[in-house]
DNA sequence: GTCTATAATTAGATAGAC
DNA sequence: GTCTATCTAATTATAGAC
């Protein structure tokens, strides 16, 4: 027997891996909350009993996609502890491209909102890329005023090719979501970037 | 006095212009063609006259955009004629990082695309992207195993900060839309990817 | 907690006046 | 070549039954 809070759960659950995707495929403008309703499995009226409304639901999938990253990126920070920060960056951004393989989302939500200036786009710096970035150069030793290309260059070389995978399939024949192609990203990207 | 040919060019040219920005900024499904109207000072029935559908007025605005990038880039190789390829391939990396900078709405167009199959995605790779790609790895010697990871990453690398450049300057209160900023990261993501 | 029904707005596309 | 008016369909959000 489910109790009214996992009910709930699980609702909310399945409503928000549904958004995650419709919003990443179509941008918040382009995303229907019926596709998302559809999508999940559940009737539309749900979606503001759950969620106030279009907004509210969008930053739900922000938070599920960006606290993912980050708690991958603390766990593997935290399981190196003592070791030389060289080697940490280096894992950690491993992780980044990894993460950026399993959820292309993350880029999509990145380049969707961080074009335009606006409320989403406020919040997504403050609520979570403010603390991603600042994590990273913890441990990263670049001079102040590089910090931002090198910071955009691994975001935009980590995450490319895993965002627009099916124009890569085409454009090449190349299948850059097997773990053997994310492998060689990872190893490409980190000695690029950290040799 | 204008012919009616030059009229028809002007109306054309102002409504492209209208739909590269409003596609860019919030992709194929979230752009409405009031919008595009709009912002071209022309009303929406003419859209319709000029290009049959949304679809084709798409293809229009891609057009624009690839063909500019594709001219500059054979312009810089013509220039170059003679000279060491791996001087070439540096030069038409710099070259795709300025029109990066000058022209963020590439990439967007890119990701906004590349990230689900369809027709308009199947477009912009056998009509823009197989040239673009066949002509940079002319001159580039990268072995066709790594090309993929080579193309994705130098994509993402070049232009993901000028993408986002208004997420950019509210993370780090940096713009890099200067023409130093824009330099600087020419110099970086080049001598990255081709030392 | 979930659904149906519906109100108010906005979408792309068309027809026809000038 | 350009504009106004309008059709049909889809959008978000709400009200209320179960």
């Amino acid at each position: 027997m489910k109790t009214r809070a996992q009910q709930r759960e699980e609702t909310r659950h399945l409503i928000i891996e549904a958004a995650v995707q419709v919003f990443s495929d179509r941008g918040f403008h382009g995303a229907s909350t019926r596709d998302i309703a559809t999508r999940a499995g559940v009737n539309q009226g749900l979606l503001t009993y759950h969620f106030k409304n279009k907004d509210e639901l969008w930053r739900a999938a922000a938070d599920r996609i960006f606290l993912e990253l980050r708690a991958q990126m603390a766990a593997r920070r935290d399981a190196l502890q003592g070791e030389a920060p060289r080697h940490i960056v280096r894992e950690i951004t491993k992780t980044y491209v990894r993460f950026a393989a399993a959820c292309p989302e993350l880029f999509r939500f990145m380049v969707e909102e961080g074009k335009h200036p606006g409320p989403r786009m406020r919040w997504l710096v403050d609520t979570h890329l403010k603390p991603t970035y600042e994590e990273f150069f913890q441990y990263a030793p670049i001079e102040e005023n590089l910090r931002p290309h090198v910071f955009y260059t691994l975001a935009g070389a980590a995450s490319t090719i895993f965002a627009v995978a099916p124009e890569c399939k085409r454009l090449m024949g190349y299948n850059p979501t097997t773990k053997q192609a994310i492998e060689t990203h990872a190893e490409y990207v980190t000695n690029l970037l950290l040799p």
